[in-house]
DNA sequence: CTGACTAACTAAACCGGTCTAGCTATGGCA
DNA sequence: TGCCATAGCTAGACCGGTTTAGTTAGTCAG
């Protein structure tokens, strides 16, 4: 005999296939003598619920789904992905809920996958992320009436839960830091134009510049490759009045730029200080350490996961959420423009 | 009214339930005109099949499931897993299979999700990382009767499917890449010696060691994270005869050691050599890039998915798989010992 | 012209649960 | 004593597909 069906467990403790639903699904209909019994023959002939026949029903899915419309070696290579994933499972391994995870090329192939699985009943929930600015997929969204949390700024509602990060306060706070220092002429790396967050921190930089009167401060927009990102810095740092200081949008691309700076013979942090946007073992590891926005990717994962559940379950509040503000950490890669050594400030 | 049904279809199409099933399968028991009718009208009520439904009936659930026993925060800090992942993704989504992830805090728990994604029909196969020496999750996995492709060395059997990439003729191609270029202190840190693959690169270096006639050829175990790589480089640099050249597990750890030799004033590939076991973005990009073994994890989740995808469908030969032997490229983070530039060889 | 055979299709069982309507026995209360 | 409410349970419909057994009509050979 294969697996065993509570019709088993119905003929074997002598009751009806409802009376064992009901006793194993901890409802009223049952005697609590009549319920240890089924328990303990259920418990004895080692059943397990057939997820099939209980999505059949129409209960949950017990499971969510999260769709990535990036290269597929792109998992691979950002550590915020994985950092992310890291802190979903945390909080969904805990529930017993899996993850459907798929990585597709672009955004229409993303927004067929959310009409796949949402008609398949295969998830109850999605988590959405990289935000774009006017973004397709939020339509489609409203439309299957599935609980989704959006990774990404503030909006202006929908059905949707959006859980975010203040990137304007965090840009601001790296270049109040580097301006404090005494730095003059800021680039910043961006990441693909068309994400929110990439044009929130550009707009803040800019703003940030004007207010403190900086000499420049440009963004270049990049793919967030490694390639690009060692590309743009060459770019910059040949031109002949350079950058004393460069934002990375990712580590990726910060630790590539602090490659070709060595290569260019450009001192780090001595003629060039270097930030991240991003903060990983990635940046803690190379030498010298990178000064990085820290933002606890994992920690956002896990509010994410606990977010679409409550949202699932239709408990709490299911109200936006921001996370706190990254904060700064000061590591090596940064001090006064022209500064010999890391520690002892020279110019003004 | 709903997602529309077969019924609904039946109704519209004015045939039977059962003749529309047929029509949508694409098997013998209509005629091609009523076919072509019944897939004009599923396509105009914009019909998907719900997926517990048909799981029910047996069929497959077109997932497969990954369980990863450590600790949730590994695989965002593990390139591995994220290339490993994107080349698993390339391949599934082709054929709209879904990957079910979970991360599991050990061994026990990992086994436990087996049994409930088996007997929940939630999987059609399992992908198995990090076999271990006496792998508990085989008996387990054999139990179960669903297909799964194993990550990790030849074995003597068993219903499932092996894949691995040749661990020890890797670690030889490193020592004789070394030994030619003058080394003769050769440290190696490890991952964890539970691992069949860590084992192997340990037998091989003492073998190979034994076979050149080296001076010193040492493993040292670690976690595989970047803090005892660190921590391991820096008991090796300490001692009074240390090593010219240290092999690194993993890339993380390989940074970890290259930034330690920075620090302690150790001139990498002057004073110190060093190799990485696993090449990613992270090898090149810091200063100096680093030596590696170009395993190509992408590719090598590419043909696990193909693998366990042909053991699903039960096409295909079915057999053990040997990935090419990685192969060794060569940076600028090796040199001969001694050697003041990279280039410029001086002792022997 | 008839019987055998087959293509095309229908009706209904089935997968393994959930859930509702209904039945029975019991106890409480007037 | 009679009536009703209710706890405890059963029977069976139901979810949306797949699949099998059975029916009908048409073709072909003899």
């Amino acid at each position: 005999m294969g697996r065993p069906t509570i019709a088993d467990i119905a003929r074997q403790a002598g009751v009806s296939k409802g009376a064992v639903s009901f006793a194993l699904n901890g409802r009223p209909g049952v005697s609590e003598a009549t319920r240890a019994r089924i328990l303990r023959v259920a418990e004895d002939m080692n059943w397990r619920p057939h997820s099939a026949a209980r999505a059949l029903g129409g209960a949950r899915a017990d499971a969510v789904g999260l769709v990535i419309a990036r290269p597929a070696r792109t998992i691979g290579v950002e550590p915020f992905f994985g950092q992310l994933l890291s802190g979903l499972q945390a909080v969904l391994s805990a529930s017993s809920v899996a993850l459907h995870l798929m990585v597709v090329e672009d955004t229409a192939a993303e927004i067929e996958v959310y009409r796949r699985w949402a008609s398949e009943h295969r998830v109850d929930g999605f988590i959405v992320v990289d935000l774009q600015v006017k973004d397709p997929r939020l339509p489609v969204l409203d439309e299957l009436a599935l609980p989704a949390v959006v990774l990404g700024g503030p909006g202006k509602g929908g059905g949707r839960l959006r859980i975010w990060a203040d990137d304007r306060a965090a840009m601001l706070s790296i270049v109040d830091y580097l301006a404090a220092l005494g730095h003059r002429r800021i680039a910043h790396l961006a990441g693909l134009p068309h994400f929110q967050h990439t044009q929130r921190r550009i707009r803040a930089l800019r703003d940030a510049s004007r207010r403190l009167g900086l000499e420049e401060a440009v963004s270049v927009p990049t793919d967030f490759s490694d390639a690009e990102g060692a590309a743009a810095t060459r770019t910059l740092l040949s031109r002949p009045r350079r950058p004393t200081a460069i934002v990375y949008d990712s580590d990726v691309m910060a630790v590539a730029g602090l490659g070709v700076a060595g290569e260019m013979g450009v001192a780090v942090p001595g003629e060039l200080s270097i930030v991240s946007f991003d903060d990983s073992v990635l940046a803690r590891i190379v030498h010298p350490p990178l000064t990085a926005l820290s933002r606890d990717t994992f920690a956002l994962g896990e509010q994410v996961a606990r977010s679409l559940l409550e949202a699932v379950e239709e408990t709490g509040p299911g109200r936006d959420l921001q996370m706190p503000t990254p904060r700064l950490t000061v590591r090596e890669s940064t001090s006064p423009p022209g500064a010999a050594a890391p520690a002892g400030p020279t110019g003004g």
